[in-house]
This record gives C-alpha cells, structure tokens and sequence, in this order.
DNA sequence: TGGAAAATTGTACTGATGGACAATGCCGGA
DNA sequence: TCCGGCATTGTCCATCAGTACAATTTTCCA
C-alpha cells in the first residue's frame, strides 16, 4: 500500500492534504525520511513562497534520496516557471497548495502509475511550448525567411547563423569569398535587412517575417 | 464503470490492447462511437502509421465528438513530433500500439484520473524543450551569458541584439561609439566570443553557455 | 535551340568592426 | 585614505563586411 509523506518547511495550509491522506506523514526536512520512504511511495514537497534558484535543488535532492518514489510539488503561488523548473528536476506532478482532497488523491494515483499530474492550463502551455520549440530547433532552416532564398543562398545563409565570417563559408563551401558575399547580398536584397546580424535575427524568427520597410 | 473503445482502421496489432480491456470495443471510425460514448469513458486512438498532417486533424475530431472523454494515442511508430501533435491536438495519452496490457491498464488509470500518459524519455525531452522555449520567450534578457556582464555592457549587448549598429547604439545610450565598443569588446572577452553576431547567438542560447575555446 | 535564372568570379571602393595602447573620473568597500 | 572595478573617452590601425559595376558559365525549361 502506498504510503505519503509531506516534506513542508512550515505545517500550515497542509490541513487539505491531511484529509486527503489521514496516514500521511509531515516533515520538515528531507533527511528526517531517510529508512521510512519505500519504493512506490509518495512524496509531497512543499515548495518556498518564492520563487528563487534553490527551487530545483530541493527538488533534486528529495528525487535522488529517493529514486522509487513518486515527488509531487506543491506550491501556494503556483507559477509556470517553477513548474518547470520542478518538473525537470525530476517531479511527477505540481499542484497548488490549497488543492481539495479529492485533487490530492488523483493526483496520487495518477502519478502512482507512472503519469504526469499538471494543472490543465499549465498542460495545454507546456505541450505547446514543447512543439513550438522542437519545430524551432529545426529552424532556422525551416524558417519562412529561408523558403525566399535560392538553395545556395540558404546554404550560406545557414553558415552565417553559425556565426561564420565570409572567409570560413568561402572555405566550407568551397567558392570564393566574393561568391559568398554575392549570395549574402541577394539574400539581404530578398529579406530586406541591412548585414548578417539582421538576417540571423530574421532567419531565427521561426514561422515569421518581418518587414523591415516600414 | 469506465468503459474502453479503440478506434483503429486496421485491427491487427490490437491483441494487447485486447487482452487489457477484455470488454474493450472495436471500431473502425469514430463515427460509429456515437450514442455509446459517455463522460470519463476512455477512447484509443490507432494513428495512421505514417506521420502526416492529418494526424491532429483526426485526434480532433475525436476530442470535439467526445469532449468527457479521455483521448489516448497509439502509434505503431512512435515519433516525438507526431506525439506533440496528439497532445496539443486534445489526446492526454500517446504509448506503442504494442505496450504490454499492464502498461496499457496504467495509462487508462492515469487518464481517468486526469493525468497525462507519455513515455519516460519523451516526458523528459517536453519538459526540458518546454523550459527552454519559455525561458527563451524571455530571452535574451535573462539568459545566462548575460548574467555575467555588467549593467552597461548589458545595456548595449541587448542594442546589438535588436540588430543595431556601433553608431546607432551610441546615439540611443547617449554614449560615444567608442565607449560602445569597450562595452563590447569586453562582453566578447567574457563570453568567449569574436563578434557581434556570436555575441547575438550566445545570448540566444537561454540557459546555456557556449564554450568557443573548445 | 534559345532564353532566363542561378552560380560563380573579378577589381575596386567605402564604411563598419574590433583591437591596441592609453588616459581620467567616479564609486564603493576595506 | 587607498585601491580596485567600472564607465567613459581618445587616436590609430588592420581586417572585415557590404556594395558597385561588370563578366562568364551552367542548368533547366519552354
């Protein structure tokens, strides 16, 4: 059977959780569970009233003292970046503070099973930002700015957003510097910036185009 | 009693899926579903097996038919794009059509409990990809490069992130073109950096710094 | 077969960038 | 009071970037 355990610095605002979990022991220190926590169990981690750098040090210290169990943060102001700050450290679920019992208890038993337990809203961002960031990492060679260009030019193009001067491209591609410089300036010409820093901050705005004429 | 349909084209593969949900039902089109679905049953979804447009399109047809219901995708090639497709597309689930029935008995627990099913390692990359873009939202004023500059140098390195030239930053900062390039010229030495342009790239890079030495 | 677009390349020039070497003044902490 | 870090600025110079004006060759399609 699945034990809980709540690591809070401070034991107000935990009567919610109590309810939902009667057996369920309060901590105040992460160490004070050593030889108590079994695989399989869960932990409930009392985030700081603030955001701050420790976050995700506590978060990992509570993960790696005890792989097997499951660790849900709970926080009284809930904010998406600390959310992800404790997700990547390694818990399953983040909930605010103040959740009803029978949240506390699903919460439970979804991340008991091996789920990811998030506010709806937070999910729908996550997933979102996820998807927009994996497609990005493929940018900018998939960039709108770059479907404008001839392949050579975007050939070129990619090695400036590299940080490559004209010399190395010349090198990497195997023409002369001044070929380099004659598809850099039609690649301005098409894309309406003014050097290479401007089509880099271009070519890196995924799915967009700015129009520099105005 | 929460009840299981799968939705799938073909219907090999299904034995254990089958073998989990023994009054599980098959069918071919979701359309077929309509009048037996009810609120917090749970729908599996087959997906084509070939990654194309029309996947989101199909797991939202069958999110806004059966809105109560929890949505999980199966794929015989799992694919991490296809995955975050799914889940923006309205699915709380995405496993191999080929998971063992206790893996797929997790999942409809966590689902029906409101939780979001996803594999380990893809969990591990929506998270960390997610962090990164939302932080880069932010960026580049609060990426890590800058966090080692001074306020001024800090100052004209976020000017030439916006494209600007020497001469233009010195007019906006009210400062002459050389001290622009002292400011510069001491954020490339700290940041490990040659130009302008890397400079712009390292800043772009949200919790990471690059070692050029290398 | 011919024409257009793309690729490649030349010389020459101007302006921008970045570094070298140097200096002064301000501010805060020991 | 002194010292170190930061901000600011100067002159000078080499290199790079970008543009102008021009040309030839290659490729592809009607």
């Amino acid at each position: 059977m699945t034990k809980h355990f709540c690591i809070s610095a401070r034991t107000d605002s935990l009567e919610r959780w109590q309810k939902a979990f009667p057996a369920g022991k309060v901590c105040q220190q992460v160490l004070e569970l050593v030889g108590q926590v079994r695989p399989g169990d869960v932990l409930w981690l009392q985030l700081p009233s603030s955001l701050n750098e420790n976050i995700d040090e506590a978060v990992l210290a509570a993960a790696n003292l005890f792989r097997d169990c499951r660790l849900v943060a709970m926080s009284k102001v809930p904010d998406q970046q600390e959310a992800l700050l404790t997700l990547n450290a390694g818990a399953k679920g983040y909930c605010h503070t103040l959740s009803n019992a029978d949240t506390f208890k699903q919460i439970a038993v979804v991340v008991s099973h091996g789920g990811l337990w998030i506010g709806q809203d937070l999910m729908s961002r996550v997933v979102n930002a996820a998807e927009k960031a994996l497609s990005r990492d493929r940018a900018p060679s998939s960039s709108a700015a770059l479907k404008q260009l001839t392949s050579r030019e975007r050939a070129v193009a990619l090695e400036v957003a590299k940080g490559a001067t004209n010399k190395e491209i010349a090198r990497t591609l195997n023409i002369t510097e001044r070929t380099v410089k004659a598809h850099l300036g039609s690649a301005f010409n098409k894309l309406n910036v003014r050097d290479r820093l401007q089509l880099v901050l271009v070519m890196n705005t995924a799915g967009e185009l700015i129009d520099n004429a105005a």
